[in-house]
DNA sequence: AGTAACTAACCTACTGGTCAGTTACTAAAA
DNA sequence: TTTTAGTAACTGACCAGTAGGTTAGTTACT
């Protein structure tokens, strides 16, 4: 009988099975009640096996927000820069994709992380707002610009508006991911993208005012 | 010399020290991180006394939970339930209202501790959920009803645009909470409740549409 | 004197982190 | 092609610090 060995060097694909394992406990337990016993294990490994790809819990904490985030984040940016729509199009655009995003269970674990770990872990909130809040709100509030810039959207203040495009969109990750599985109503992403996109376009609008 | 005695006998005052501590330790920190030790510190007791009030770490934090998120729930909903203005006028109010509890911080750290308990605490979800959510929500979502059947709004999708009233409230509490004391931008509560508000009532104004 | 609120030392389970030893794989020698 | 070091990926038993929870004893109050 050919014995298959009870493991294997797999050096190269080590650290994104960690990274994928300790995501899901972290979402599940929050930093503090992840067990790295539980993390290796459903990597496949042993814990010792875990400290030779992470130097600790808390770097590994660190590497899985990082890592998950910032493509997003990009992708995002991506949609705006490149095209040359009106500012409105872009808008419901921005917000659609957005919503795609509540597909993705790790994505919409990732903001609770941080809101929960903010107190524990300063630099991690302060890496998140620079990367992720402040490009996002930039983003968002870019956009308006543009649009009040070309007359299209009403003169407001772009800096507030910005969270009212934004919250809902949040509320909507947080609801997904902590609401759902405990009995809440379930969230129809796109339905949600397409009223939230339908009122602001009205609030943002210059009909009805010279 | 007239020693004052080491300790005093208060068992009708323990309890909502106990809490006042346990909540500021649990906003600090998460369920997980905050010690007792620390709580029964900051209470001015010790953590064996802390077992005379509280028959465990878990139970003193829903007790925390509950006894400090539903006297809001109750004031905001009497706000709207007693007055017999305008929809549009009481939602303005309704929102002035909320972006005050922004000045206090304990408040702000519950929604945050819930969504990052809820993973460990179906329970304690399940029941910010029925009891907080549900009825915030609802509150919103009778005022647009009213509105819409009164014809002071557009006919929309009230369950939907209740994210959208909620989301940007919510996500200031989070800031403030969470951002703020890590670098993030200051919020004016105030001034954003306008802007939201605002914004809201233009999404919703008949102005525009037949 | 009696009692109940309170303390503080204690117990125990847990878990982040370590490390000596084991095993899969490699590649050169036979 | 087989044998045989050599090495680095990996394991699993272990350690030490920590914190939830307990309780025997102390002290404030009636």
């Amino acid at each position: 009988m050919a014995d298959s060995p009870r493991w294997r060097r797999r050096k190269e694909a080590r650290p994104d099975e960690i990274l994928e394992a300790a995501l899901a406990e972290f979402a599940a337990r929050g930093f503090a009640a992840a067990r790295l016993h539980d993390i290796a294990a459903a990597a496949g490994i042993t814990k010792g096996t875990l400290y030779l790809y992470f130097p600790s819990k808390e770097e590994l904490f660190k590497a899985v927000v990082r890592g998950t985030i910032l493509p997003r984040v990009a992708a995002l940016e991506a949609v705006v820069e490149a095209a040359e729509a009106p500012a409105a199009v872009l808008l419901a655009s921005l917000i659609q994709r957005w919503s795609e995003l509540l597909q993705i269970p790790q994505i919409c674990a990732i903001p609770k992380l941080v809101l929960s770990e903010s107190g524990n872990f300063p630099d991690l909130a302060r890496f998140y707002y620079d990367e992720v809040i402040t490009r996002g709100l930039g983003l968002v509030r870019g956009l308006l610009r543009r649009g009040v810039a070309a007359g299209e959207f009403r003169p407001i203040d772009v800096d507030y508006a910005a969270f009212s495009v934004i919250g809902p969109l949040l509320l909507s990750m947080l609801w997904r991911h902590s609401l759902e599985p405990n009995g809440a109503a379930p969230l129809d992403g796109a339905a949600l993208a397409r009223s939230h996109a339908d009122l602001l376009l009205r609030a943002l609008s210059m009909e009805g005012r010279p």
